[in-house]
DNA sequence: CTCAGATTGTGTAATATTGCACATAGTATT
DNA sequence: AATACTATGTGCAATATTACACAATCTGAG
């Protein structure tokens, strides 16, 4: 019984896309789908899907197969996305102005909380409803609105000082965007977007080929 | 010998990161490195880049180390980074517009050679530099100008149309912003930026102890 | 020219991840 | 109530990935 140990990082990674393909179905009103269907969909076996499954309990029919919308709580509730979340966005250029504006977090629960630059000409200027803040201002705000969670959207040079103000902050899930990898100490979670890696780690298999 | 057998997708996704971070050592003017210091920089064993780096060569010198330079230009010419990459972008909306005028995909390589959008009204009108194109016009530019690569910032009930089109007109190589799992045949590669499902599969473990 | 120190490249072991295949259990049909 | 289907949950096998550890080799000092 898998249930018993810890779930590998890379099953945690996939959840979200059984969660995001769920709701896409039950949307179209689709209302049961087996590993099988679920699994073509989002190019993923279908005993890898009932393989990650059993880390988190039985949620499916023998013969039949899943209940879209009761494994599609399930799920949300394993992630903890059955709530909202604040987080704290650090730097207001291009992509951070983007990042406000872009209505697919507020619609997947993920609340942004408090905007932070270090640029004093855009302080208290407001973008998407939110006002801009100064970064040293992270310390204390970070704890009064309990934000665990923060988006580093600053120049790669900048980002390692960033992080270091949030964890000290007691951010312990960072996701960012800046081209460098971070340090962290045990028990915070960085993640990172990266376009220009994986373009050039395509780049590989073109040039290979021709 | 490793050599000789073809590498592992892995190994071909760290290698823009040890050229990444070779890049910001040159820039310091530091000349060598040792595949521990390297290690450390970006939280890999240095066990794990020697043996990365044998899928391709031998590229450092016992007792010493890497010459930076020397091998950030080997990885670069093995991934085919060497010179400048034509890629499409489909969707010219916040996030497109954001991707226009991100800098560092020009000073990467990755020149943005054509934009497409299927919106009418923004057809012809010219966003950092480039005119935004009809998609319908996609299948005949792209083979045109070359195009092998693409970048498709569409809504999700979208993407896998457009990919069709860029497939057929030969592209192999797509970065999807969308929030779906495309399908694509052998021989055509897909990755993801997917910053909320990233989101979501952290929250899994500040749920988790608190 | 020899020795000490450093660090590579790699065979092999260890670990992690995925896939197979089947007993089990549910439904539908007759 | 028996039979035929279907699809789950999971033990185990297969594969993939990472880490270990050491012989080989280079440098520099004396």
């Amino acid at each position: 019984m898998n249930r018993t140990i810890t779930p590998p990082d890379v099953v945690v990674r996939r959840l979200p896309l059984y969660a995001r393909s769920l709701r896409y179905l039950l949307r179209d009103g689709i209302l049961s789908v087996s590993s099988q269907e679920l699994g073509e969909r989002i190019n993923v076996t279908a005993a890898q899907i009932r393989k990650d499954l059993s880390y988190f309990g039985e949620f499916g029919k023998q013969g039949i197969g899943y209940d879209v919308e009761r494994l599609l709580n399930q799920i949300e509730h394993i992630l903890g996305i059955d709530r909202a979340w604040a987080v704290a966005l650090i730097g207001a250029g291009q992509l951070g102005e983007a990042l406000i504006r872009y209505e697919g977090f507020r619609e997947q629960g993920i609340h942004i909380a408090a905007v932070f630059d270090a640029n004093t000409q855009k302080i208290g200027k407001s973008v998407g409803g939110i006002i801009i803040e100064h970064s040293d201002s992270m310390s204390t705000v970070l704890p009064q609105r309990n934000i665990q969670m923060a988006i580093i959207a600053v120049p790669a040079d900048r980002a390692q000082q960033v992080a270091n103000v949030l964890i000290k902050a007691n951010v312990r899930a960072i996701l960012s965007y800046a081209p460098t990898v971070i340090q962290v100490p045990e028990g915070v979670w960085v993640r990172y977007i990266d376009p220009i890696a994986i373009l050039h780690s395509m780049t590989f298999y073109l040039s290979r080929d021709e």
